[in-house]
DNA sequence: GTAAAATAGTTTATAATATAAACAAATTTA
DNA sequence: TAAATTTGTTTATATTATAAACTATTTTAC
């Protein structure tokens, strides 16, 4: 049977920026932005909701004066992320 | 680069009727509702839409007095599917 | 035979979601 | 010093998924 798919990962942004978490060791707002292809707004709402599930850690600092977003994904968010392409797997083969 | 993936495919009702339809000649809405574990509601609009789009017929007939509905994916519906999940492996590795 | 329940759906209303637009606050550039 | 850029956040809107309400027929139970 077909299992559910985790709301919160099953959204293209969402699993655009767990994705691109799970092969680095942090990343920056500007970088998920540019690598998704989002605009400030949405990836900042995302982020917050990534963030709110435990599923990422934000942390706000400055790089020089100007300020740095700089995002990485927790174990929590890790397991999500397995358990959800393996769930995903069951719709898509492989 | 993360490539876009297909809004009318990245739905999970959706996505399940496709995935189900992949492995059948032919499906009736009843198989399908009980497989994807959804409202009959829920369903009927979904295949609406993915019929709207060619990527699945519906076919309304009688199986004795009773209303019998018959979904088939169609080779538009096909190629989609497979553009999805080329797309999706970007996400997820694999 | 007829009232109640089941089957097989559709239509409509609602709640949730994604997304963009508008805004803010500072910094850099011209 | 005015205009544009950077780095975001907040708020509003449009879309979407979903369930609730409804329809029409058929089967079952009394």
């Amino acid at each position: 049977m077909l299992k559910e798919l985790d709301p919160l990962l099953h959204s293209q942004l969402r699993l655009g920026i767990m994705s691109l978490l799970m092969s680095v060791d942090s990343a920056e707002f500007t970088f998920l932005k540019e690598k998704t292809n989002s605009t400030a707004g949405n990836l900042s709402v995302q982020l917050d909701k990534l963030s709110e599930a435990g599923y990422i850690t934000v942390e706000k600092s400055f790089k020089g004066k100007k300020p740095l977003t700089t995002c990485m994904i927790t174990k929590q968010g890790l397991k999500a992320f397995e358990d959800y392409v393996n769930a995903l797997k069951g719709y898509i083969g492989t």
